[in-house]
DNA sequence: AGCATAAGTGCAGTTCCTGCAAATATGCAG
DNA sequence: CTGCATATTTGCAGGAACTGCACTTATGCT
């Protein structure tokens, strides 16, 4: 086995990853187009095996569930690089940096736009896919809670000083993501209108505005 | 059909209904402890009928899904005289009023507190089941919305005034949302030592330390 | 062209879940 | 106590999601 041969079959682009890409985008398609035709509950993975012409059987080597088919292709974790950035900015509160650094990662736009927002339509149109789509973002949550502590040790804080700086960081994070969630439902809501940068922008503007009316010191 | 007659058939506690309340009571409890057991994925219906000596379509009437069975049996729904104090109360702030409303509504502990913890230990080591639970605690969310908007018509404001009010009242429960999974999730991992008070009183004090850390006005 | 590997398929079987109709239990009237 | 209306439980047939396994077909080298 020579070293052209592994450079070969790990390519990304071979004939074989390219048809694999392609077959996987049309079973998506097939899948959304018949979501938002019949409903999600009312598509079975046979109709939608017919419609993309592969067997049962293959649908599932694909994608393991028929959720599967409807889920984000994307692996949403923000970029090294971005991460750095977020650990050691002191520019603004954490809560504020934290909520730019997912919904940066967040927005990495799917290639094909059209499908990306047929996608988000029956997801929002679809409760139990809705919950799917928050439950997958929640698994990130431990991701972003050593995110938090490491920027708290970087800043010098550590447990001696503070004995629940852990649970603080877990806080943090739980705060952010209800934001996140706010922030997504309203984007859906309002079709995708608002450019990503407005919408954090709105958001943190109420998050102030909510906690300056609390009595809080 | 006499007076009599209908006030015997929907009492209460006439015979049928104790007898259901008992079948209903057995099944869950077969079902927690098949689940404790072998774990969530591993117990099938079958099993939890054999183990509760009832036909597995019978199951189904009862609670509807295999995943019903383990769910809350609570309403989890704050009483008139609770949303009446959270309206027109005006001491503190709406995040840490609506928190505590919330917890109050939650905390209502089942006749049965062995198995309200059994309950509890089965869903925390179980992701689905807590997906699952937190999606039925995120259906509340627009009626928690509905309460704080009428709160903040009782202080005086309105659309008039604060033309996004439906959207702060939206982010207030998102974020109160977020900190009662923190709250609920720091309960369990400590197997309930804490008490719900304490444990509302240890999640503000966080809140507020997280508040004063941000830049905010 | 030949061959190793990857991708796709067929099939049998399990589990969850539903509709429907028949069997059984309950509780009241007479 | 007996019968009757109503509530509960059950059996059965079947649909849909999903898995394991063995088998065929396609791909990309040499």
């Amino acid at each position: 086995m020579s070293i052209q041969h592994l450079g070969a079959t790990t390519s990304s682009d071979s004939l074989r990853n390219r048809k694999r890409a392609a077959t996987r985008l049309s079973i998506r398609r097939a899948a959304i187009e018949l979501g938002l035709e019949h409903g999600y509950e009312h598509v079975t993975v046979d109709m939608i095996c017919s419609a993309s012409k592969i067997s049962p059987r293959t649908f599932f080597n694909y994608f393991g569930s028929k959720e599967g088919v409807y889920a984000s292709p994307n692996r949403a974790m923000p970029s090294e690089q971005r991460r750095r950035t977020f650990v050691e900015s002191n520019n603004s509160g954490v809560f504020d940096d934290l909520f730019t650094l997912i919904a940066d990662s967040l927005v990495e736009v799917d290639s094909n736009l059209e499908l990306f927002q047929a996608r988000r339509q029956l997801i929002h149109e679809t409760p139990e896919l809705l919950h799917k789509e928050k439950s997958r973002i929640s698994e990130l949550e431990e991701t972003y809670v050593g995110y938090v502590l490491e920027r708290y040790r970087f800043q010098g804080r550590n447990n001696a000083k503070t004995p629940d700086l852990a649970d603080e960081a877990h806080l943090v994070v739980a705060l952010v993501s209800g934001a996140m969630r706010f922030a997504m439902q309203k984007w859906v809501a309002d079709n995708f209108s608002t450019t990503p940068e407005e919408l954090v922008r709105n958001t943190s503007a109420l998050v102030h505005r909510i906690a300056s009316n609390e009595h809080w010191p």
